[in-house]
DNA sequence: ATTCTTCTTGAACATTGTTCATTTTCAAGC
DNA sequence: GCTTGAAAATGAACAATGTTCAAGAAGAAT
């Protein structure tokens, strides 16, 4: 049976209306961080009222969940592509492609991961989700590379792997933090990796 | 000569009522989080006025910075009490210390790495330079360790090494994402320094 | 064309950071 | 102790920003 409903002009607007919004947000976001995100902002770069705003996403944070839960999608289809042909180059590409794409984002990272709700009302369950499953995209190489080791150890050391990783490349693309150059930071990443596969094993102690 | 100019009955309330400002948003943001506290009710608490709090920190970033350079500095105590007699135990202690005072002070640390200037003004070096040196504080024993390494070398090492429990553990904590239990945690870090300092050739192989 | 539903609007309101003219407080000089 | 001048405290007013909602506009249904 086909459920494909043809579209009304008004779900139109409303489909077009709702991604210019969230277009905006997110490049003020990224180019002049979350902090300088104002609702009369969005509301007016869009052509649209503030209701309109609160309208389509609820309140505030809505839009600003909304486009932190497409960084993390953006970011898992880049993570997604590292090729998975050998397992220790897929770890290094997957450490890489992390640091490519927090350098090339670094505002929108931000806001993913230091954003906090109102009062103590609980941070999305689904984007929590896809956080911990980008995490866990070290998940398959590395079983390949300890095929003895217990699956729920490797899963540990895959979350653990990853966030180590993104603790250096967070830190070191902190511009507030006597900025360590870009280049440095591949070497350094690159040099961490290796270190814990040798501490693990995996490459030879030299 | 003697400097010790007695203090002013002017300037001992003045003080008194800093510290008072401090300790009441060290406690809001220690107990609610950086985004609940406010001028007003900070200002009731200290039992004086809004204005107070501006005469005395220029704007209310001035009371967070100031919430931050004192958490900085706490921290800086905590891990210089780490024993020195062993570089291989001080480098675990200076971990789980680490871990232990995150999770007692979440909070403040968050405050601490999260906060950001309005506009684009820059954080306070000082600041900065403070989480530098705390973060250094795995260079002594790691020279101990590698005597024959470059202290470049060394001082991006601990950098990193630090950098990477601060990631492991900052994110572990997040209550946000699927809780770590702290007991797991503990082992989690104890675990993953202990397979980085292997990789160095510091342990043997197992 | 008419009616009904839904969406849009933007002025009004609520919250919160910031300023500043006025008042109060304190210390110094007489 | 009184006077006076400087410094600080006050809090009402202002500014910036998130939120609501009654009224109107726009589209869908008949």
């Amino acid at each position: 049976m086909n459920n494909v409903q043809e579209e009304s002009l008004r779900d139109q607007k409303k489909n077009r209306r709702r991604l210019q919004i969230l277009e905006i947000a997110r490049r003020i976001i990224a180019t002049k961080g979350l902090r300088s995100l104002k609702v009369r902002d969005v509301a007016e770069a869009a052509g649209c009222s503030v209701g309109s705003v609160y309208n389509e996403f609820g309140d505030f944070d809505g839009v600003i969940l909304t486009v932190n839960r497409e960084t993390v999608q953006a970011l898992t289809a880049r993570l997604r592509g590292v090729p998975a042909d050998d397992p220790v180059r897929q770890l290094y590409g997957l450490a890489a492609t992390y640091l490519e794409f927090f350098a090339e984002h670094a505002n929108l990272l931000r806001s993913l991961f230091e954003h906090r709700m109102e009062d103590d009302r609980p941070y999305p369950d689904d984007i929590l989700q896809m956080v911990m499953d980008a995490f866990a995209l070290m998940h398959p190489p590395l079983v390949r590379l300890l095929p003895n080791a217990d699956d729920v150890k490797i899963a540990l050391l895959s979350r653990t792997l990853f966030s180590a990783v993104h603790g250096i490349i967070s830190l070191g693309l902190e511009e507030r933090m006597v900025a360590v150059p870009p280049q440095m930071l591949r070497q350094q990443v690159e040099q961490f990796v290796d270190t814990h596969l040798t501490g693990l094993g995996i490459l030879p102690l030299r």
